[in-house]
DNA sequence: GTAATAGTGTCTTTCAGACAGTATGAC
DNA sequence: GTCATACTGTCTGAAAGACACTATTAC
């Protein structure tokens, strides 16, 4: 009998609270919500997401979803090895706002996205994880081609830091085998994921920040009213950078993607406006979003 | 008997000759190479998309390859609404050289893309099916968002045409009704496609223009040796733009993306400097590209 | 008053685009 | 010489980043 396809959905669901940006696992496990396509069921890939986040999380409501990338390769779940069949997976990415987060069900667990990649949060000074990884880095003295190869991608030489490569990162470190997935033993390379799930987060946090510039995704993780420095915290926690608060400040307002609300808030020094999306955008810029670089 | 779910894998082949980008058909259809994913046999979803290359052109030889998104609605293969199996086909986008795609075996067709997209070509003024367009998008009168949404796509008001966005053109016409595909007869805006295989078209169009930028992909599609001027038509031809010369040819030099080989080529007028690609700007720059804006 | 955060204005550097003009070949 | 393409230098305006400074609250 020859080996069977089972094609399969995972959802990295992504919230943001306290400046910390958080995905969503099953209790228990570091597994994101995941299941079969069924095809009587789902007249879409991206309903089978929708009904699996559904079925998993008791009733979250997801605004934002989208398409990640499909996996495929042999062996990624080890149970093929004894004759299981081939799960191919097609990776999803959901945004939920703060107040929807916060109604998630039971048997959910939202955890810190930089627990699994402590290198990709560059917002404190110095970055202790990224220090670790100059050694690892000075320690594969033996290929020159990878040495290289890591000093771009983690921006260690003169090279600037791209916020996006976060796969290439995390595929660079399991090919070093310091991951715990790789089969290192107490890596400090972050917390492992069950089977190959830091992949799809890796691939999940590239595209958010990849996107944010572009297209008006954070306002799908703010709640309805918010300040402009909560704009700027949000956007920090997920490019894992310090962005210059006067030049963001100007720089939203010149894209006119968000309008005041005339209230304020009150905070421990000067109060904050308020504001709120300015949905006309869209119809006005072909590609509104947050500048971060 | 539950419906099965049958999963394919579908390639993009593209070339560029004669400042016509190119995509790889199946001879006498307009349908790209494709077939089913065989785990006991393919390792990985890109090995058997190389697999299908070489079995269904007689063995042209593919360098870059690139998933593109996974299709999986119902009914995008009519012949299930009969029984038959559910179809989920995972993209591909491949690059080959002008060389290679000279030697592609005899079952295979190369259509000039702008065949199936005549309006994404805005290189010769006035485009006739962008004008035909603008009279489409008058005619929507009915829908006022629809109407909006249309001129912001297609670059029609103020707004600047976004090259990238070729999948939302096509998918705004298919809402129209106005492609064959969505039952329109005898329609004038563009060459049909067997399925769903003009959506995936548009996908790689799409990639290749926003990858061009900040990726060196051109160059897997020109020969190894080249003047500035056709590594410019050849982006002018995937961009569907003119390009400034004398600022092309600055943005090249700066960006160190290539090097003179000393030699020169006859044209018509005044002999061109040969150059090559430079390989180690890839250790040099986080993002080389070729840039198009 | 101090501490803390919100907010404004200006200067500088960088870079993309426009443009004017020169160079080198075929004929 | 003309025609055609290759190539160079310079100007300009927009945008990104750095920085100095002011504003408004709590205490």
């Amino acid at each position: 009998m020859p080996q069977t396809v089972r094609l399969e959905v995972e959802v990295v669901v992504v919230s943001v609270a306290d400046e910390t940006p958080r995905v969503l696992t099953v209790a228990g496990e570091a597994r994101l919500p995941s299941g079969d396509f069924v095809p009587a069921r789902d007249r879409t890939l991206e309903l089978a997401a929708r009904r699996l986040i559904a079925e998993q999380t008791g009733g979250l409501g997801v605004g934002y979803l989208e398409q990640l990338y499909t996996f495929g390769d042999r062996f990624r779940d080890p149970r093929e090895v004894s004759g299981g069949p081939r799960r191919v997976s097609v990776g999803y990415l959901a945004l939920v706002g703060v107040d929807a987060a916060a109604a998630a069900g039971e048997g959910v667990v939202w955890r810190d996205w930089y627990a699994f990649f402590p290198w990709e949060d560059a917002r404190a000074e110095p970055v202790a994880a990224r220090t670790a990884l100059a050694g690892v880095v000075a320690a594969t003295a033996s290929d020159e081609r990878l040495r290289r190869w890591a000093r771009i991608v983690f921006g260690l030489d003169g090279s600037s830091w791209n916020p996006e490569r976060v796969l290439e990162r995390y595929e660079l470190l399991y090919e070093l085998g310091t991951v715990a997935e790789a089969g290192a033993a107490g890596s400090t390379f972050g917390e492992p994921m069950v089977l190959d799930h830091r992949r799809i987060v890796a691939t999940a946090i590239g595209r958010v920040r990849g996107k944010i510039a572009y297209r008006p995704i954070v306002f799908e993780l703010l709640p309805p009213v918010f300040t402009l420095s909560e704009l700027q915290r949000t956007v920090e926690s997920l490019a894992g950078l310090r962005l210059h608060g006067p030049n963001f400040r100007r720089l939203v307002a010149e894209t006119r993607v968000v309008e005041e609300t005339g209230g304020r808030r009150r905070t421990l020094g000067r109060p904050a406006r308020t504001y709120r999306f300015r949905p006309e955008v869209l119809a006005e810029r072909p590609d509104p979003g947050i500048g971060i670089r």
